[in-house]
DNA sequence: GATAACTCC
DNA sequence: AGTTCTGGAGTTATCC
C-alpha cells in the first residue's frame, strides 16, 4: 500500500445510463422508479469502502453533466442533436443522483458549459501535476483519451464497476489498437451516431484503426489520401475530410476548466451515518441500511464488508481487516523435537486457537496413513510436524522425526482441549484420519463450511482458490510436492524442507481465513445456519462416513454374472437387427447405425453433430414400432448397472472394515444438499425392478437390522408452507393424496391420466419449468401447457406470488434465502445471455425449497446421535443420507425403539425456530436389507 | 478432458 | 431473427 493521493472521478451521468439498462425496474415505497439509483448508491458505497485499500481512493469526486448544451454545440449546432430523449422512468432518477451523492457526504461537481468528460479530463491534468493517481469511473470510451501509464509518475486507469475491471494502456490498445493519445484521432474518423459526432463516412472502428496505425495519425491520413489507390474509402477521406477535422475538435476533451473545487476539497474520510441513513430508508435500500445499522460505514474505519448486492455478488468478498503479515514459506519451523513440540503446544493454548491440517499417504482418511500435522497459532506463525516420513518397513532409512506415539499424546491432550478452538479447512477429513489413532477434535471451527455458509453460489471453496481470492495469495500445489500420474510420489517421500513449507502454508492460510470469515459471518447473516447447522454436522457426517455400510460382495458378484449373461444376448439381439456388429455403448456409432444405415426418421442431432440416441428419442422409436430400441434401453440399463454398481461397489469394500465408506461432501450442492462421492450412494436405484436388486446389496451386519426413514412429500409441504397455499396446506394436514387433491383443482376430476398429469405439473412448478418444458413432458402443446399453468397459478395465486417475489428478491439482493437463513448467491441472475439468465432464474425458485428440506433433514442430523444415546440407543448408528431419507443400522433389539426417536427427532426438525403450518411426516421401515426396509 | 448417457432425490 | 424444452447431484464409457 502506497501512501500516495489517488483521486477517484465517478463519471455519474454515463452511469445512470448503464445501471439504468442493467438493473431491474425498482420502485421506492413512494412508487418512484429506483433501479438505477440503488446501482449507483451500491457502487459509492464499494468505491468509499475502498478508503485505505491498496489502489482504492483517497479523494473522491463524482461528476456530472449540467445539461444537454455545452460549447460544443456553438462549434457544431448538430452535436448530440438527435439523441433520443431519455426514457420515462429514468427522468426522475437524474436530481436523485444529486441526492445520492449528498448522502454519502461527497462532492458533486457539475459546471454550466461543460460536460462531465470535460471536468473529468481537467481534474485528472490538476491530479496529475501534483502528482497523483487517478481513476476515472466510467466505460466512457471517450475518457480513454485520459489513460496513461508511464514508467514512473502518476498513473490514470479507468474502472469499470460493473463489471469490476480497470482498464489501462493495455486494454485501450486492445479497443483501439492505439495508444491513448491517438484515440481522439480514432474516435474522429469513426464517428458516432449517439452523439452526431459526423466522423467520415463508411469508416467504423476497423478502418479507423487501420488507417491511424498505418499513416501515424489523422492529418496524415487525411494527407494521404491523394496518394491512395482509387477505392469507396479514398473518396469519402477526401470528400470528408473537413468534417474528420470538426470531428477530432468535437471529440477532443477540454483539459482546462476552471475547477470549481480544489483537489485537497475532494478529500474521502469517515462517512456519516446520519445523512446515508435518512436517505437509504426513504428509498426502502434495506439492505443498505442494514448493514450501516450493523455497525459498517463505508468511507471511514471500520471498513466492514460490501454490500450485498448483485453487483457485489460478482466481486470476491474481502472485507478490509487489521494487515497481516505476508506469508513467508522461509519462516515455518520444522518440529523434529519433543522440546519444540511442546513450545507450540505451549503457545497454542496461549492463544485458545490453532489451525490444524493432516498430511496423509493416500487420500482416504479411513486408511489413509498419517504422515505429519502442521499448526498455526497466528498469521505467519506455523509449524511443520513430521510424524511418518520416509519408507515403512523396518530397515527403510527416515529422516528424523520426534516419535509418532510421544506426539500424538501429546496431540491428543491440545485436540480434546475445551479451552482451544480448532480450526481446519475440510476438519471432516482431519477429524476421520485422527480417529484411527484415538485423536478427537473439539471444539472447532471448520473455514471450507464457514466460507459455503457465506458465499455458496459465489465461487469454490477450495482453500487454495479463497487464499486467492481473499489473501491475493498463491497456494503451493500438491502436484508441485508430489507430481502426477505415474511418477507421483506419497507425501511421506517428500523432504521435510519442502513438505513444511507446503503443509505448514495450509494451516497458516487457514487461520487467516478464519480471521476474516468469522468476522463475515455475524454480519452477513450466515451465523444461524452454520452454528446451528452445517458446524455440528462436520463430526455427524464423519462418524458416519466412518461406519460405512456393510454390502454383500458374493451377491453383487452374483448379480454382475447375470447381467454380464443377459447383456450377451441382448447384444446379439441388437447386432443381427442391425446387420452387422458395433460397439453398442458408442453413441456415436449407434446414431449411425439407426439413423444412417437403417434409415430410421425423426432423429435430431445434437451440437456435436452426432444423431441424439438418449433414453427419449428411443423411447420414441420403440413407440413407433422399432424393436431394436427396445433391446438398446435394455442392453443400456444391465451395462450402467453393472459398471456403476455391480462391479464398481464390490471394488469399494473397504478391505480391512468389510464396509463401504462413502465421502459426502458438505459444500457439495449450492443448495446447501450434500453430496455423495466414492461411491456416490446418493443414487443407488430404485425406480425399477431390476435396479431395485442392488438396493438388496446393503445389509445389515449380523444381528442387526437396517431402518430407512424418509421424510415424504417433504418439497411439496414446503412449498405449501413457503407459498403459503391454503388448499395444499388443508389437504397435507387432513393427510390427503396431494397429487389428487391438485388433479381436482386443476381438471375437475381424479382419475388415473388426471393424478399423474397434476404430479407432473406440482413438480415441474417447483422447478420453474416453462410452458415448452411441460409440454414435452406431458406431450400436449405448449398453448396446452400455458393454460394449464395459469390455471394453476390461479388456483393456488400464493405460488405465483411466490416465485415473483423469490425472482425480485433475487434480483435486487443476488441470493435467495432457505427458511433458515441459508443462501444462494446468483451472480448470473441479470446475465445478458437469456439462456443463462432464465436458468438462474429456474434454479432460484429451487434453491429455497430445496435447500429449506436440506436445512431441516441436516437439523435431524445434527441432533440425532445426542438424541439416540439420551434413549438409551447409542448403539444404533446413522449411517446414511439420501437427501430425504436417513438409513440406520442398529441391533435387532433396539430397532422398535429407534424408530419412535427417529421420527420425533426427524418430524420435529424444524423447531424451535421455525413453526411449519404443515406436518412433516415420516415413513420408516426396517429390513435385513437395504431393499427390505422400503 | 469433454461429451453423452444414466442413476438418484 | 429466432428460440425458449424442470431443480440439485456423481459415475462410467467413448472419443478426441
Amino acid at each position: 500500500m502506497s501512501d500516495k493521493n489517488h483521486l477517484y472521478l465517478v463519471d455519474g451521468s454515463s452511469y445512470i445510463f448503464r445501471a439504468y439498462h442493467r438493473l431491474p425496474p425498482l420502485t421506492n415505497p413512494q412508487g418512484v422508479p429506483v433501479g438505477a439509483v440503488y446501482g449507483y448508491t451500491t457502487m459509492l458505497w464499494k468505491l468509499a469502502k475502498d478508503l485505505h485499500e491498496a489502489d482504492g481512493p483517497t479523494h473522491l469526486a463524482v461528476i456530472l453533466d449540467h445539461s444537454s448544451q455545452s460549447f460544443r454545440n456553438e462549434i457544431y449546432d448538430q452535436y448530440k442533436a438527435n439523441r433520443p430523449d431519455p426514457p420515462e422512468d429514468l427522468v426522475p432518477q437524474f436530481p436523485l443522483i444529486r441526492h445520492a451523492t449528498r448522502a454519502f457526504s461527497l462532492p458533486c461537481i457539475e459546471m454550466e458549459n461543460f460536460e462531465a468528460d470535460d471536468l473529468i479530463a481537467s481534474y485528472t491534468e490538476a491530479a496529475v501535476r501534483e502528482g497523483w493517481d487517478v481513476t476515472i469511473v466510467s466505460s466512457d470510451k471517450d475518457l480513454m483519451q485520459l489513460v496513461r501509464e508511464p514508467d514512473e509518475g502518476p498513473r490514470v486507469d479507468m474502472l469499470d464497476t460493473m463489471k469490476n475491471v480497470r482498464l489501462g494502456v493495455e486494454a485501450v490498445h486492445e479497443k483501439f489498437g492505439v495508444g491513448p493519445e491517438l484515440v481522439g484521432d480514432i474516435l474522429a474518423l469513426m464517428g458516432d451516431s449517439v452523439d452526431n459526432v459526423p466522423g467520415v463516412r463508411g469508416v467504423g472502428p476497423k478502418t479507423a484503426t487501420k488507417l491511424i496505425v498505418e499513416y501515424g495519425d489523422l492529418e496524415k491520413a487525411l494527407a494521404g489520401a491523394e496518394t491512395m489507390k482509387p477505392s469507396k474509402l479514398r473518396d469519402n477521406l477526401i470528400e470528408h475530410a473537413d468534417m474528420a477535422r470538426l470531428s477530432r475538435i468535437l471529440v477532443d476533451l477540454k483539459r482546462d476548466c476552471p475547477l470549481p473545487d480544489a483537489l485537497d476539497a475532494l478529500k474521502l474520510g469517515a462517512i456519516p451515518p446520519a445523512p446515508l441513513k435518512v436517505f437509504l430508508d426513504e428509498h426502502g435500500f434495506r439492505s443498505l441500511s442494514a448493514k450501516l445499522d450493523n455497525g459498517a460505514s463505508p468511507g471511514g474505519p471500520p471498513t466492514l464488508p460490501k454490500a450485498t448486492s448483485a453487483a457485489a455478488a460478482e466481486a470476491p468478498s474481502t472485507p478490509a481487516l487489521p494487515a497481516m503479515p505476508a506469508i513467508d514459506r522461509a519462516a515455518f519451523e520444522c518440529v523434529t523435537t519433543l522440546d519444540a513440540l511442546d513450545r507450540w503446544i505451549a503457545e497454542a493454548r496461549a492463544a485458545h486457537v490453532v489451525a490444524v491440517d493432516t498430511e496423509t499417504a493416500s487420500l482416504d482418511s479411513v486408511t489413509g496413513r498419517l504422515v505429519g500435522v502442521s499448526l498455526a497459532t497466528a498469521p505467519g506463525r506455523a509449524c511443520y510436524i513430521p510424524l511418518g516420513h520416509g519408507g515403512t518397513d523396518m530397515f527403510a532409512e527416515r529422516p528424523e522425526q520426534v516419535d509418532f506415539d510421544a506426539a500424538l499424546d501429546r496431540l491428543r491432550d491440545l485436540f480434546a482441549d475445551e479451552a482451544v478452538l480448532k480450526v481446519g479447512h475440510n476438519l471432516k477429513y482431519d477429524i476421520g484420519v485422527l480417529a484411527q489413532h484415538g485423536v478427537a477434535i473439539a471444539p472447532y471451527d471448520d473455514t471450507l463450511v464457514m466460507s459455503f455458509a457465506l458465499d455458496a453460489g459465489k465461487h469454490g471453496h477450495g482453500l487454495d482458490e479463497l487464499a486467492r481470492l481473499h489473501l491475493d495469495h498463491v497456494c503451493l500445489t500438491f502436484k508441485e510436492m508430489c507430481g502426477t500420474g505415474k511418477s507421483q510420489i506419497s507425501f511421506a517421500e517428500v523432504p521435510l524442507d519442502r513438505a513444511t513449507e507446503y503443509a505448514a502454508e495450509d494451516a497458516d492460510v487457514a487461520l487467516r481465513l478464519w480471521n476474516l470469515l468469522k468476522l463475515r459471518l455475524p454480519l452477513e447473516g450466515g451465523t444461524r445456519v452454520y452454528e446451528m447447522v452445517d458446524r455440528p454436522l462436520v463430526a455427524v457426517v464423519e462418524s458416519m462416513e466412518r461406519a460405512g455400510v456393510m454390502v454383500d460382495r458374493d451377491y453383487l458378484a452374483r448379480l454382475s454374472g447375470e447381467f454380464a449373461t443377459e447383456m450377451q444376448r441382448i447384444e446379439a439381439e441388437i447386432h443381427k437387427e442391425a446387420g452387422q456388429p458395433f460397439t453398442i455403448g458408442s453413441p456415436k456409432q449407434l446414431g449411425e447405425i439407426l439413423f444412417d444405415k437403417l434409415g430410421l426418421k425423426g432423429g435430431r442431432k445434437g451440437k456435436s453433430g452426432d444423431w441424439s440416441t438418449d433414453q427419449n428419442e428411443l423411447e420414441r422409436l420403440e413407440r413407433d414400432g422399432v424393436p431394436i430400441a427396445r433391446l438398446i434401453l435394455e442392453w443400456r440399463q444391465l451395462s450402467k448397472l453393472k459398471s456403476t454398481y455391480t462391479d464398481a461397489l464390490q471394488a469399494q469394500i473397504n478391505a480391512s472394515t468389510g464396509r463401504v465408506h462413502t465421502s459426502y461432501s458438505l459444500v457439495g450442492a449450492q443448495t446447501g444438499r450434500l453430496s455423495s462421492t466414492d461411491p456416490n450412494l446418493q443414487n443407488i436405484p430404485i425406480r425399477t425392478e431390476v435396479g431395485r436388486q442392488i438396493r438388496d446389496a446393503f445389509v445389515a451386519a449380523p444381528g442387526h437390522l437396517l431402518l430407512a426413514a424418509d421424510y415424504s412429500q417433504i418439497e411439496l409441504r414446503l412449498a405449501a408452507h413457503m407459498a403459503d397455499v391454503p388448499e395444499l396446506k388443508e389437504a397435507f394436514a387432513q393427510g390427503q393424496d396431494i397429487h389428487a387433491a391438485t388433479a381436482i383443482e386443476l381438471f375437475g376430476e381424479v382419475n388415473r391420466d388426471t393424478r399423474a398429469k397434476a404430479k407432473t405439473v406440482n413438480f415441474s412448478i417447483l422447478y420453474g419449468i416453462s410452458r415448452w418444458g411441460l409440454a414435452g413432458r406431458l406431450e400436449i402443446t405448449p398453448d396446452e401447457a400455458q393454460a394449464l399453468i395459469s390455471r394453476y397459478f390461479e388456483r393456488f395465486p400464493g405460488i405465483s406470488d411466490y416465485i415473483r417475489d423469490t425472482l425480485e428478491g433475487a434480483r435486487e439482493h443476488g441470493y435467495t434465502e432457505t427458511l433458515f437463513g441459508r443462501k444462494t448467491w446468483f451472480p448470473r441472475i441479470k446475465a445478458a445471455n437469456q439462456n443463462e439468465r432464465q436458468g438462474s432464474e429456474r434454479a432460484a425458485i429451487n434453491a429455497p425449497i430445496q435447500g429449506t428440506s436440506a436445512d431441516l433433514i441436516k437439523r435431524a442430523m445434527a441432533r440425532m446421535p445426542a438424541a439416540l444415546a439420551a434413549a438409551g440407543l447409542a448403539d444404533v448408528k446413522m449411517l446414511l443420507q439420501v437427501h430425504d431419507e436417513l438409513v440406520f443400522e442398529a441391533p435387532e433389539a433396539l430397532a422398535e425403539p429407534a424408530k419412535e426417536v427417529i421420527r420425533g427427532v426427524m418430524a420435529g426438525a424444524a423447531e424451535p425456530v421455525l413453526k411449519l403450518s404443515v406436518p412433516l411426516d415420516i415413513d420408516i421401515g426396517t429390513g435385513k436389507s437395504w431393499g427390505d426396509a422400503h
